[in-house]
DNA sequence: TTCATATTGTACTATCTGTATAAAAATATA
DNA sequence: TATATTTTTATACAGATAGTACAATATGAA
């Protein structure tokens, strides 16, 4: 997506946070971004294909900040999953993602919907996942029911305590609340043993390629992540930091990731004159070339 | 509502159900309901009027069932509640009143936004009243907290038990699984007594008269029960159950009801010669004086 | 410079909500 | 029954909107 057309889906998400996007027409896109409907039309086939856009960047921003929190902190403990959930919140407020998502329900596009649904359903997965982490691999067969109610309840505590405390808003509070139900509700649904969805739904819901595997992203990411940090050391980062956020990008935001591109990039990179950071890039290969493997193995086409 | 404009809703609301508030035009209901456009006008300044039209009239219709429900249980019993929400989620799929509701969150009509965000924290309320009649009213301090967290984990695992299997819903297992939840979760809430959200905040959000007072409407619903079984008995029921059905009708669902309207009506229905039912309707009638005694009290400019 | 591509401006189609109004039909009233 | 009032119809119209079509123009690389 080249700067301009990154423009207009900046400019077009600022004017549907402040309007909503039915209220906003592409008229009113046009004069905000300074293009003329000739060009929008080359970018965006239609207003909602504009709107996939704007989730797309946000999501990607999101599960960035997401794994960011992650970082050098323990992912079973609890607290870091109430950390993440809180910088989910305040996001999504300021994004109006929710608001946007309701929006889209409604409008009788499948493409838009069955997008918008996904990207719920990868929710609860990262959730599910995280709850693995965080209550063990043993509880399992609960954690999917766990995740699922723990957004309804989130969502409808969230939309209640608004309304009660107008505006002024302490999501830690909410959360917490909300966090502390569910530590219950794991026990006692370990009591009780019922089980309402199956885990294995969920594969069926998506069965995509590997590329948000919970496991490869978090090793993926945290060798970026100290990899960035050995760089910034060694004050070499202009060159050596942008070389690694190509690789981030093309590898978890790319439909189709350049195998070849990233393979040559990394040779670059491993031409730094650093024993530890060798290793760590070392690591980073395997890790990538292990992932490209397993993709490939699912969609032969694309080998 | 004279009978056209209702047929007129009721067109609409199927048109509606098959093709979505936003997909339907204003032409299409002139033609399924044929009346002209300046009709349509004269019954509804705007298409959203007419939505909000079709929302009350499934609203007065859900919360007349819920009551049905109620009579001759034990309304402490939660197999009752069990049933009645098990009511109300097959009819608002019959009416997809939920969709309906997304798409008016969506437009930018103020009004519209407010009836159905008012609809949505009355039946919080009534969720709220009815665990204060299961669970008792010592543990109050916890029920707004769990009204709010059932209706989140209802609508949720509605959501991904459709998606699970998709379709053939079995909506009994994902109620009882729902209400076993929140049962757990009210024990636990009295361990930990941890609130999130005053009960007050209820009476702040509906300062509204006593018109939909849990106890009236109970043994106001009871009374005209048991005397439309008396005069169905006695095949009395063509001029009598009229009677009582306006009776009904006037003081649940009209704005301004027509008290001395309402006394005439029961004058005569106490000609009938039966002495039970002369005593019920005795009965009715110190119910239906008290509640508008209260009624003038809040509202002294309609007194 | 030349050529391909990106962009603009504008006119156009089709659809939609809501207004206006005169004529016709139904209903009430005397 | 005759007259007055209200309701309904039919139709034209105004003002937005999404998206299409296309010729003219600008931009940038070879």
């Amino acid at each position: 997506m080249n700067d301009r057309k990154k423009h207009v889906v900046q400019m077009a998400h600022q004017l549907f946070i402040e309007k909503g996007f039915q209220s906003t027409s592409i008229q009113d896109i046009l004069d905000f971004s300074g293009i003329s409907k000739g060009t929008f039309y080359n970018y965006f086939s239609s207003k909602n294909e504009l709107l996939i856009a704007i989730f797309k960047t946000s999501y990607s921003e999101l599960h960035k900040l997401r794994d960011e929190v992650l970082i050098g902190q323990d992912p079973a403990n609890i607290e870091t999953f109430v950390k993440q959930i809180e910088m989910q919140l305040t996001l999504n407020r300021k994004k109006k993602l929710i608001t946007l998502f309701e929006e889209v329900m409604v409008i009788n596009d499948p493409d838009l919907k069955q997008f918008i649904e996904l990207g719920q359903i990868r929710n609860i997965r990262w959730i599910y996942n995280r709850f693995i982490e965080i209550f063990g691999e043993e509880k399992k067969r609960y954690l999917l029911d766990c995740a699922i109610m723990f957004m309804g309840i989130l969502r409808e505590n969230i939309k209640f305590y608004r309304l009660a405390n107008d505006a002024n808003l302490n999501i830690k509070q909410v959360v917490r609340y909300t966090v502390n139900r569910v530590v219950h509700i794991v026990a006692e649904l370990e009591e009780s043993d019922e089980q309402l969805i199956q885990t294995e739904a969920l594969e069926r819901w998506l069965p995509d390629c590997q590329k948000t595997d919970h496991l490869f992203r978090k090793k993926f990411l945290h060798s970026l992540f100290t990899l960035k940090n050995i760089f910034h050391q060694k004050h070499e980062q202009l060159k050596f930091t942008e070389l690694l956020e190509f690789i981030e990008e093309e590898v978890l935001d790319s439909k189709n990731p350049r195998f070849f591109l990233i393979k040559s990039v990394l040779q670059t990179l491993k031409t730094v004159e650093n024993q530890t950071a060798q290793i760590e890039i070392e690591q980073l290969e395997q890790l990538v070339k292990a992932y490209f493997k397993e993709k490939d193995v699912e969609n032969p086409y694309f080998s």
